[in-house]
DNA sequence: ATAATGTCGATTGTCGACAATTGACACTTG
DNA sequence: CAAGTGTCAATTGTCGACAATCGACATTAT
């Protein structure tokens, strides 16, 4: 249904390339991997809220959109099946996740405390380097404030906490921490009404860097504790105020 | 190589099935879905060793054991590398994934992390039955000790640890924590020559139970820690003994 | 002898086709 | 009129085939 032709743009060839010359120079030239490709113009879609939950994915339609066989396409939903994104069905195929708010609770829930685990290691680890990424990343939310771009903003906004749980010095925490990155994303166009001020948006990220910069511990999870406790009952109580999605 | 043909018993039709009476009676009637069997398969051979790691999984001598084409196959394969069980290198295929001592670190770290958080989220939600049933996973643990069955034990001590995960009430945790669980379980022989006495093993898990009974969140998290962190020690320092897996 | 180059078999990436199953609609029957 | 039944289009599950690509071996030049 709708006007699906322009869901996802650009082909699967997208990045002209003409021969290498030396090793190592250029940035993963094998971005081909028509499945990884496949998978990440659909998990866009269902981020920026172009595919609605519960919506069915059919495979020969997706098929026929991104103009590839349907083999891609089931590989591709398989994998964002194991990420929460759709849910599958045997038989009946391929459905966008639907988020009951009991679900948000959990994602968010879990998402405490994963990031303060994080927390807690990057209080130890974190080196210099990692400390002027995040004073970086938070120029960049106010940057992101004064231009008035909630979805960037957002944006920005994971990459900072993302960059926190980095700083944790784990790979396997990360991976984690992206998946349910990932569901929570799902729900986010939400978020972006959670703030009614940018720059408040922004400024709720100071206690945590200065407890960081401090090497506090204690300081840097009950802040942490604080800010993601804020956004998850925000998120829930809107959620269910707007009875569902979107 | 080596005698495949035995990797995997039982063939695609296992199930025989009549016909049904009544409405849910019957468990599960669709355990079909090749891929889900051919990744359960494949997923035990690995945890079992029969795998080893590093070995090339290839697509063809795969689907000719499995009776089966090379797309199920592919799903599957797919599938098991978003659980991280094995890696997938384009165009050269998938490989058993091969643990670093680096990697078991991580992986126990974020178990630490995970399993803390349930057990705080534990102490206030589980319910007098939860706390049955761990009662009754004890008793399971010196019966597989009084049966000398290391891999028994070791199996019903992960299921222990689910338990106190699943305590938590919260769905979104238990499904991170199943996917390090089968990463751990990839290197999880080595546990067997952790403990001398099964009888010990099982008694390393009294204090946890002790805390929890007394709804005692601090002590809880305590033991756990302390819990893990023996066994996250011992494992790697048998792994780099043993100057890798196996 | 060593390093670069060319060739070839093996394996993956993708495709189109066919059988099996589902859900919906129309139809029959009490 | 309601409940059950039969039929059918749509969709998934699986397969075999072909082209593209990779690694290994043989070959050649320096």
């Amino acid at each position: 249904m709708a006007q699906a032709a322009c869901l996802w743009q650009g082909s699967k060839r997208e990045l002209g390339f003409s021969g290498a010359v030396a090793v190592s120079v250029f940035s993963e030239v094998s971005s081909n991997d028509l499945v990884t490709q496949i998978a990440r113009q659909i998990t866009e879609a269902i981020v920026a809220g172009r595919l609605k939950p519960g919506e069915r994915l059919t495979e020969l339609q997706l098929s026929r959109e991104f103009g590839t066989s349907r083999a891609p396409v089931r590989e591709a939903a398989r994998l964002l099946e194991s990420q929460g994104l759709v849910t599958f069905s045997p038989r009946r195929g391929f459905f966008v996740r639907t988020l009951e708010a009991s679900d948000l609770r959990d994602i968010y829930e879990l998402r405490i405390g994963l990031e303060l685990h994080a927390a807690s290691l990057a209080v130890e680890r974190a080196t210099d380097k990692d400390i002027e990424l995040l004073e970086r990343q938070m120029r960049r939310l106010y940057d992101m404030a004064d231009a008035d771009s909630i979805e960037a903003q957002i944006f920005e906004d994971f990459a900072f906490h993302r960059m926190l749980c980095m700083a944790s010095g784990n790979a396997r925490l990360i991976r984690v921490y992206d998946e349910i990155a990932m569901e929570m994303r799902a729900g986010i166009t939400l978020i972006g009404k959670l703030y009614d001020d940018p720059h408040r948006m922004a400024e709720t990220h100071e206690p945590i860097m200065s407890a960081l910069r401090d090497r506090d511990g204690e300081r840097l999870r009950e802040a942490l504790r604080y800010h993601i406790a804020v956004a998850r009952d925000a998120v829930v109580a809107l959620f269910e105020e707007t009875g569902g999605v979107i």
